[in-house]
DNA sequence: GACACTATAGTTAGCCC
DNA sequence: GGGGCTAACTATAGTGT
């Protein structure tokens, strides 16, 4: 809304596109408030930019959404779709779910991106990661700190199985200053980029590498005391 | 927006808060609808309302809100360290740190508030917190729940020293529905605002209040079986 | 890249039907 | 209550610093 009408499709150039959602964001959040205010309702804004754009925010916060969510959740379906049940409800629906399917397609399609990045660094092409923007590290950070998790939640299951020497589940769990259960702690230290990402990448190679698949994956990786070695790090 | 500018406050007549709020929410998810396509970042909307005004929505689906607050979850905490170390020079660098600082304090500030707030809660001023607005009291929520981290990890430090019963910590452990180690997950039927942190608020205090230091904090509480009862609900 | 400015596209409060 | 209208208000794309 300004000097030009602007096309409703994504941004290509890079500054722009940032120098608009840092704006629309903001009046978006606004907007979410005046709604807040004047009907006296919850509002909660959840924008999650994956890759380039790196902007993630939970607005008013993650327990209000949260909160909400839940809330909605334990409403009765009966007043949750009272006002889809007619024809027209019907058609609305039937777009809603085509709507998610082509986020879910595009969020799928960045996530391959990242994905491929990973898979590279590990390869040994982008060395020191040189050459990534800030964006494409954090992402790639993220990446990693996913794929830790699985690798890690594979290892609990070994151990839960008695397949895992108890040296070996010690040495491995010295990994998680990354990933605690529930929610990652980075002590400061840690945080120099290329050497903590590789040492993790390294280590998860050495895991077995299987593509990443998925928590559900049925590769077959046998731990054992070597594979441990890349994790002693740190502490 | 329109013939006449509108205060920003409840709108009090009925019809008319209704009308103002189908107008809003509709121009609301206009706008995050054009702020996901133009700047290519998932976004979501939740509105509840409670009571007069039943309009409930989740845009543009339940799953994708849950998709993001996931991922939000899953997320490092690395966005403090998106900086690259450039070598433009030591001014950039001082002013870099110099605006962090200048953060940080407005950080603290705000923290503070929210502190006082959470102080005054415990003392049993702002009985059933009416008043207050739906922000500081999700702040308010979140503040608690930081504390509640602060004090699981000293029970835990209790624990690692052999100072606290297994029983008592097994009780106090109860607590945590509402933070895991690194998270905090809520039950749907602990989410009536009041009761749920005037119950933590109570536990905090029953713990020994001594200030809200941080983690560093140097007191001296002696957790023993009376203190956990407090936290003895949910299951 | 962040901030200030401003013309203009976009949103909406009050009415009317 | 809902839909359409339009005047009045806001948000923001482009621009310069």
């Amino acid at each position: 809304m300004a000097r030009n009408k602007v096309k409703l499709q994504r941004i290509i150039n890079d500054a722009k596109r940032r120098a608009a959602f840092k704006k629309r964001l903001k009046g978006l959040k606004k907007k979410a408030s005046e709604l807040s205010i004047l009907c006296g309702v919850d509002t909660c804004l959840m924008v999650y930019g994956e890759g380039e754009v790196q902007a993630t925010e939970i607005w008013p916060s993650v327990p209000a959404a949260m909160g909400i969510l839940e809330r909605f959740k334990a409403m009765p379906q009966l007043n949750r779709y009272k006002k889809t049940m007619d024809l027209e409800g019907f058609i609305k629906e039937r777009v809603d779910k085509l709507q998610e399917q082509l986020h879910k397609v595009r969020r799928d399609a960045d996530e391959s991106e990242t994905k491929l990045l990973l898979v590279e660094a590990l390869d040994g092409r982008h060395l020191g990661l040189e050459g990534l923007t800030i964006e494409k590290l954090t992402s790639l950070g993220w990446m990693a700190d996913a794929q830790l998790k699985i690798v890690n939640n594979r290892l609990q299951k070994f151990r839960e199985q008695g397949l895992l020497p108890e040296s070996a589940l010690l040495l491995s769990m010295k990994v998680l200053p990354y990933t605690t259960v529930g929610y990652p702690i980075v002590e400061e230290a840690q945080m120099q980029r290329e050497g903590w990402l590789m040492d993790i990448t390294r280590g998860i190679g050495s895991l077995g590498y299987n593509g990443f698949e998925g928590t559900s994956g049925s590769d077959t990786a046998e731990p054992n005391d070597d594979m441990v070695q890349p994790f002693n790090m740190g502490a």
